[in-house]
DNA sequence: GGACTCTTGGTTTTT
DNA sequence: CCAAGAGTCC
């Protein structure tokens, strides 16, 4: 077997797929290859003589571990499958399995983040704080770092010493109390639960130690600490950890990714053995040799070089567009350009750094007929309809998780209103027992009204008659739950039936394909799911999706659009260095996507919460070291010839020039880039920001 | 109890 | 601009 597949890699992929044991790290630029090294490397255990079930591999994305379950499954001929999931999904397993330990019970829910938004509510209520003052989605950042960095509850009320910590402890506590009454956990629990277990029983390390011999971690610089933690302790039996990422595709610090981890890597496992792909595969020099100066402007990173394999192909288009409609016009045409030239739909993707980007796209694409699909983050699972259906599974599963029940007690209408929520919840509350164990004894709440009281009891029936059948195949409950339930009555239209219909053939395919179906598991897994794992490249479609969604993706043609300041780098991020970098990371990870053309776009105008703003080109365009000027003119698009007005006020801007913007203040021109009419000052203001302007539209006057 | 209107506030990225 | 929540009316 070996030499089905040795000759078919480089050296440094050979070295990496055939390292035996002991800790490898293995840097990997875009495009080199290094899914492909980790699948072989899996195969290349398994050819020397190691049991697929002792090799663990851990991906970033539920799509990636499917893609790469079925690749190893060919390599392999189809022998058992060693354990490739997420992060997430490994938790889910781990915590199952040693429940006890690990102090959860094993039917557990999933908190996803519109329940998490619900209890951290409740949470910052039962305090008796303001959620003005503490906003629920700040409150659930906060909460989540701390999860991330491994503090729990205890250790938070000890360290909390000033104000915003102390109010921080209170509402961590009574969250996490709502969440354990639910029998929940989120998805930061998970990561900490398991983190905790492992560092707590000596015993389940060990025994977790020696199952998985060989543990792979994939996109290793996007690990948080927990994870960190968690792959830590597993491989401290054996030291067998392969990690493999790019520093420079970090991307999601926001949500406490610690680049740090693979930076230490080496440190954290001393004999070491580094491999680096330098190599590309993927892009042409032309895309190449761009991202490579625009990664260059990240001050703190580990020196890489991309090394194209490719010959060389089109230069980068770069748009000038009036707003984002004509943009996504542009981009319309040059995907008919395309397809016309004997392409295929699904060679092409869009990207965009805001999900309400794609909107405007849609409109356009139906428009022009452009078959499209949207690959965003959780949409299926979080539509009202789905949501309605899987809560009445959930209840069953785990009675405690309130939340569904609140969800199902009154959908469809059964004349279960507020009063008699309220009713049956003080009951509850005052006999410290759950909810639906309030329901079932509403007998004994003297203040229903008899006529209530008959309503309540045929819901109950109702969810016990459901009960008989949780542990046979899940399709079928789902659907009888659905016409039951009078679910499928309240149906309004055709695509909340669609909807239906896809979610029972999901569970369908489920059934079907698991290793140990359960309504429990999954109900945990779907939990765990999201629309970004669906993305169907089988269909002749141009796949639409975030930057972030585009990690670990690769297209011949990739469209960038909305390369504006206060877009792409987002203007959240404006404030500090280090975000800045992350953006520009973003658009790397973005470009180096593109295997033949790159099309990137921005527009002078743009409405931003229903208002038609003004907006500037991003400062990364003038970091690939494009002509920019001449570029658009090649496109034949809207840049105007006619710059020599503008012209004679240019010499004025030269940098360390000092100049005043009306609500930015002073402060001291730090470039300027000559695009005519089009002209951009970039300005370090007093107040610390930089500010890339449009000359023409800034009024900035000289001190 | 439920449907409707009005107001308010919030606006990045996702496992 | 949009979504969620409060308030109002039947």
């Amino acid at each position: 077997m070996k030499s089905d597949f040795s000759n078919q890699l480089t050296p440094s992929q050979r070295q990496a797929v055939f390292h035996g044991e002991g800790p490898l790290l293995v840097i990997a630029g875009p495009g080199s290859g290094k899914t492909r090294v980790i699948t072989y490397r899996i195969a290349a255990l398994v050819d020397a003589g190691i049991s697929p079930h002792n090799i663990c591999a851990i991906t970033f994305t539920n799509k990636a571990a499917e893609e790469m379950r079925l690749r190893c499954a060919g390599l392999l001929g189809f022998s058992a499958p060693s354990r490739i999931s997420t992060f997430h999904s490994l938790c889910v397993r781990i915590l199952r399995q040693y429940s006890e330990q690990a102090k959860v019970n094993s039917n557990f829910t999933i908190f996803d983040a519109a329940d998490q938004a619900k209890c951290i509510k409740q949470a910052i209520n039962v305090c008796e704080l303001d959620t003005t003052n503490f906003s629920p989605s700040r409150m659930l950042e906060a909460v989540s770092s701390l999860k991330n960095r491994l503090v729990n509850t205890d250790l938070m009320e000890q360290k909390a010493s000033d104000f915003f910590s102390k109010v921080l402890a209170k509402i961590y506590t009574s969250y996490q109390n709502i969440l354990s009454q639910a029998n929940a956990l989120d998805f930061d629990d998970l990561l900490m639960n398991t983190a905790f277990l492992l560092r707590d029983n000596p015993d389940v390390r060990t025994e977790l130690g020696n199952r998985f011999k060989f543990l792979l971690i994939d996109e290793y610089q996007d690990t948080n600490h927990a994870q960190y933690q968690i792959a830590k302790q597993i491989a401290s039996i054996h030291n067998n950890i392969c990690a493999t990422g790019d520093p420079d595709q970090s991307i999601y610090r926001w949500r406490g990714a610690d680049i740090r981890n693979i930076l230490a890597f080496e440190k954290d496992w001393p004999n070491a053995t580094v491999v680096k792909l330098e190599e590309n595969f993927r892009s042409t020099p032309n895309i190449l040799t761009a991202a490579d100066k625009l990664i260059s402007n990240n001050s703190s990173r580990k020196l890489k070089v991309l090394i194209p394999t490719r010959p060389s192909g089109s230069d980068i288009s770069i748009s000038c567009c009036d707003s984002e409609q004509d943009e996504a016009a542009i981009v319309a045409s040059q995907i008919k350009q395309l397809i016309d030239s004997g392409l295929s739909y699904r060679d092409i993707a869009v990207f965009y750094r805001i999900n309400s980007a794609s909107r405007v796209l849609e409109e356009v694409f139906i428009r022009n007929k452009i078959p499209y699909q949207i690959v965003r983050g959780v949409e299926f699972y979080s539509r009202r309809e789905i949501r309605d259906l899987l809560a009445y599974l959930k209840i069953l599963v785990n009675p405690a998780d309130s939340l569904a029940l609140l969800r199902i007690i009154n959908t469809p209408a059964r004349g279960i209103g507020k009063t008699t929520i309220d009713k049956i919840q003080s009951f509850a509350s005052a006999h410290k027992i759950s909810l639906y164990e309030a329901l079932k004894l509403s007998d004994k709440i003297d203040s229903l009204s008899a006529g209530t009281k008959a309503k309540i009891k045929v819901f109950v029936t109702l969810l016990e008659s459901f009960k008989k059948d949780i542990n046979g195949p899940v399709a079928p409950l789902a659907d009888r739950i659905f016409k039951d339930s009078g679910l499928a009555v309240d149906i309004k239209d055709s695509d909340e039936l669609d909807n239906i219909t896809e979610l029972i053939s999901a569970a369908a395919a489920y059934d079907q394909n698991a290793e140990n179906p359960s309504l429990l598991d999954y109900l945990q897994q779907i939990s765990l799911y999201t629309d970004a794992d669906s993305y169907d490249a089988s269909g002749d479609r141009v796949a639409l999706m975030t930057l972030h969604c585009a990690k670990g993706l690769e297209f011949e043609n990739v469209f960038i659009v909305g390369l504006e300041d206060g877009i792409l780098p987002h203007e959240r991020t404006a404030q500090e260095d280090d975000q800045i970098e992350e953006e520009r990371r973003l658009f790397f990870v973005g470009m180096t996507r593109a295997k033949s053309r790159l099309f990137i776009s921005f527009a002078q105008y743009r409405t931003i919460r229903g208002q038609l703003l003004r907006s500037i080109p991003s400062p990364f365009l003038y970091e690939l070291g494009i002509d920019l000027l001449q570029t658009s003119r090649s496109e034949g698009l809207s840049f105007q010839d006619d710059d020599s007005i503008e012209k004679s006020i240019m010499p004025l801007f030269v940098p360390g020039q000092k100049v005043k913007h009306k609500t930015f203040g002073s402060g001291k021109v730090i470039e300027f880039v000559d695009m005519g009419e089009n002209s951009i000052v970039v300005v370090k203001f007093n107040s610390g920001q930089t500010k890339s302007l449009m000359l023409k539209y800034a009024n900035l006057s000289i001190i």
